[in-house]
DNA sequence: CGCCTTTGACCTGCGC
DNA sequence: GCGCAGGTCAAAGGCG
């Protein structure tokens, strides 16, 4: 764990229902209930940890870093980020979101390519990443970045 | 026709 | 300062 004392972190599950990221797994576990039944039973979800950074059981709330050029003369923004780990082929797996890809990346350490989307609907920032787990190519890691300002359906 | 992928180029932070 | 690595842009084409 690598947590400043002034962040907040909440592990709880009192605490973890306050917290906006339980409301991404509710959806994805809705959407992928729904929509992936054919393969849940090899579907486990669960947390993953990032490089540097520790998600606790649910999520966790990072502040970003300072703000870069790009975004100099608006605040810091407090993000939530959420990365998770599914066992499937496919890797477009549809949790309910409109998503629209706007880059592709191979990373170093992976032969495998990191595709990023973006939440399509106005004004909505979300931001997701999949890519393949280098060492399990069965799996696909799913990171959601941002909270959604809309409903999913 | 509108929205989507694709893809290489571009940008930026960081380490040497 | 340079090069690399990760992240994003945008032009071009595809598909309903």
């Amino acid at each position: 764990m690598s947590y400043n004392s002034n962040q907040h972190l909440t592990t709880s599950e009192s605490d973890l229902s306050e917290q906006p990221g339980l409301e991404f797994t509710d959806w994805m576990f809705d959407g992928w209930l729904n929509e992936n039944s054919s393969s849940l039973a090899d579907s486990v979800m669960y947390p993953v940890y990032q490089e540097g950074e520790v998600d606790e059981f649910v999520g966790n709330t990072i502040q970003q870093g300072q703000p870069s050029s790009r975004d100099s003369g608006r605040e810091k923004e407090v993000r939530e980020r959420f990365a998770f780990k599914t066992k499937s082929e496919i890797e477009i797996l549809d949790d309910g979101f409109k998503w629209r890809k706007y880059g592709k990346k191979m990373v170093k350490n992976s032969p495998n390519p990191r595709n990023y989307y973006k939440c399509s609907v106005e004004g909505c920032p979300v931001k997701k990443r999949v890519e393949r787990d280098r060492e399990d190519p069965k799996y696909v890691i799913t990171t959601y970045e941002g909270v959604h300002t809309h409903e999913s359906s």
